[in-house]
DNA sequence: TTCTTTTATTGACGGCGGAAAATAATGGCC
DNA sequence: GGCCATTATTTTCCGCCGTCAATAAAAGAA
């Protein structure tokens, strides 16, 4: 199939090309003026920087100009042209591979999942290079090339290497998935922590763009937590960081499998609410769906443990803030959009305990859908592809 | 007296060749050849960014050349001329302020302090005047200029505009101190928190030479916390970072001024210990010098809030950990060298509680002499003296 | 001495980004 | 319509920085 093809690269020699190129990527159409400004580079430069990107393809001059100025020559926007490229971003988790296929935009145009049969290495990866063969077929027909696969992993990975140094939930210890996965399925392969890669999603292309110190918090089976420092994503000097999950709320508070008491995960993760339900009401509560339901009935024992579950990640978020000063949290979970007393009690237990930030720093709440995890995959590989690591 | 001087500026025009310089400065004498590779350039590059530093006295060939190579040319290694210049750094808090002269090595040469009698901006400038110009007579004696002066104050501070946004110690407000001091002392003026600047000083001069990942927490009146991620001090989007003292440990604890209960510093600052010494012991103890005694004479009382005490640092740190993955955290405090149970009880609550990266990251513990501080402070000085923001 | 080995320096080269000037594209004004 | 003011973009030129390849330097070994 792919046989000898050489894999495309990115026309961005310079860092500086680079940042013009996701300086445009982020923020919408811009003229060139203004992303110099916005990259603290000369006009001059920007010209000189644009031109090979769209001759390649990448940017396109926008055909028509909306915010034509009062006086003086009409500036020309520029964007970049999503339908030039596509990627795949595929999130593995212990049950279930979920696969999009992205334009260069990052904006998901088919999305697939399958279940995982078995954990380990090899059945995976065949699974991945099925599902990845499903969406190479769907790019076929829209005649657009392949530039890359990003694959997001729970747990300790390290995106530099490729290498999956422990995955709890796969039960993986030191896979090198770059590696395997870029001869399976003879795509450039990025792989990354998943909450990072949502995290990266959320710099470039969501809640994040602009910002140079943001936290995005997900919250469901487990609670993780990205965060991006300087305009870079933090993977800690070993690989772990963000534990949000594991900080301690309530030192009496239930056990953890991490083996500690009271941990935001113990209290507010899917399973802790179903067990903290079940004790308190007597109820027979079989998953997370029952306990949503039962809160919105306005069961008193579901929505106390709601509320205890906001308030564990509110404390948590508070926590996050005080260390870090970021200028937005951004919450997200699937569970959020339909559930809004849950997110209320969050805010309200954040006020409460951020020390000096609380009114600085803005807290949002979006929905994250199924696909949203394997839509950071893609971004990862985009970011891959463009050889940017860091920018604002 | 420094009427229409002009102060002296630093020959290096480019990142590159200020990295050099700060890479020289923290690793020691290296020779060329070692500057390369850690800087991650050719060494063309370190002998031409090197010699105008020579020339300008920075830099010096080292005389005897211990580490010669068994085969080849010998190495001539280079290493920063401390005596070349000197900077002055100043600590104010509450009801003192400590001042240091030290050289372009941060060692300290004299140190000095007097007490506060006024928090008032103007009070405290003049006293800070009184003390830079006794120090600069000094440096007078020495034959060495004085190139910058750095002032550190716990609190909100915006170091790039030298601004002190909010002070709870001095009682401040949006008080310009930078341009304050600099026009009564006619130095460069670098103003930063005084956690950060300690930070600064761990940095390049301390125990996080090399680190791009760690975090110096101070234990004393208040809990502190400086944070270095991606080899750059976390200043936060608003200037706020690094309230480790603000993390909620146990929310039954003791209430904190901030509001909540069971902060860390509710729980490990030094009134909060001799709050707790007096409540389960009954004792009338006056400070925390009588209750450092008390816990080194056995007293059951004494020990179990030093206990708890470090039982909460100890967590606070492990939340770090968990957050940001550090690869070293450094504990300072004035009573920390003194009293080891205390440190052992932050170690065990710390690998108790930190998830992951217990075993990874390194806890050292250090003392914290009070002209630490105003060294902090010097670094901040001759940090901005270089003009390099960032460095590994 | 001469060769080998390692370090440091030199000089040519290329590329990038900035400054300034030129060019382009409009609307307004006479 | 011609001219001008205004703003955007491009061109041209220039300086500077860092790499490359070659060379010098400073030993010990043969």
């Amino acid at each position: 199939m792919s046989s000898t093809r050489r894999a495309e690269t990115f026309p961005a020699s310079t860092p500086a090309a680079a940042q013009i190129f996701t300086t445009v990527l982020s923020h919408g159409p811009l003229t060139r003026l203004e992303v110099a400004r916005r990259a603290g580079l000369s006009p001059a430069a920007v010209t000189k920087a644009v031109r090979p990107l769209i001759e390649a393809g990448y940017l396109v001059e926008e055909a028509d100009e909306p915010a034509r100025p009062a006086l003086g020559r009409p500036a020309n926007q520029v964007r970049v042209d999503g339908g030039r490229a596509l990627f795949i971003g595929v999130k593995a988790t212990g049950d279930e591979i979920i696969g999009v296929l992205t334009d260069l935009c990052c904006r998901i145009h088919v999305a697939r999942h399958t279940p995982l049969p078995d954990r380990e290495p090899k059945a995976v990866l065949a699974s991945v290079a099925e599902l990845v063969g499903e969406l190479l077929g769907e790019a076929g027909d829209l005649g657009v090339p392949v530039l890359g696969l990003g694959i997001a992993v729970s747990g300790d990975v390290d995106r530099g290497a490729g290498v999956v140094r422990y995955s709890p939930f796969l039960e993986w210890r030191d896979v090198p998935l770059a590696e395997l996965a870029a001869t399976t399925t003879g795509l450039p392969v990025a792989v990354d922590n998943d909450v990072r890669a949502l995290t990266v999603a959320e710099q470039w292309f969501g809640a994040g763009v602009g910002l140079s110190d943001f936290a995005v918090v997900t919250v469901g089976a487990g609670i993780g937590c990205g965060l991006v420092v300087h305009g870079r994503v933090v993977a800690g000097a070993h690989g772990v960081a963000g534990e949000i999950g594991h900080v301690t709320v309530d030192p009496a508070g239930p056990p953890c499998h991490c083996g500690n008491r009271g941990c935001v995960e113990a209290i507010a993760g899917d399973a802790a609410i179903v067990r903290r339900i079940r004790e308190t009401t007597g109820l027979e509560v079989a998953g997370t769906a029952e306990a949503v339901a039962l809160a919105h009935q306005g069961n008193a024992g579901a929505r106390e443990a709601y509320a205890r579950a906001g308030d564990a990640i509110g404390r948590g978020i508070a926590t996050v803030a005080n260390l870090l000063g970021p200028e937005r949290v951004i919450i997200s979970g699937e569970g959020l959009a339909a559930h809004d007393p849950f997110a209320e009690q969050i805010r309200d237990a954040f006020a409460a305990a951020a020390f000096g930030s609380a009114d600085r720093c803005d807290v949002q709440t979006r929905p994250l859908p199924f696909e949203e995890w394997a839509r950071g995959a893609a971004a990862t590989a985009i970011q891959s592809f463009i050889r940017a690591d860091d920018q604002r």
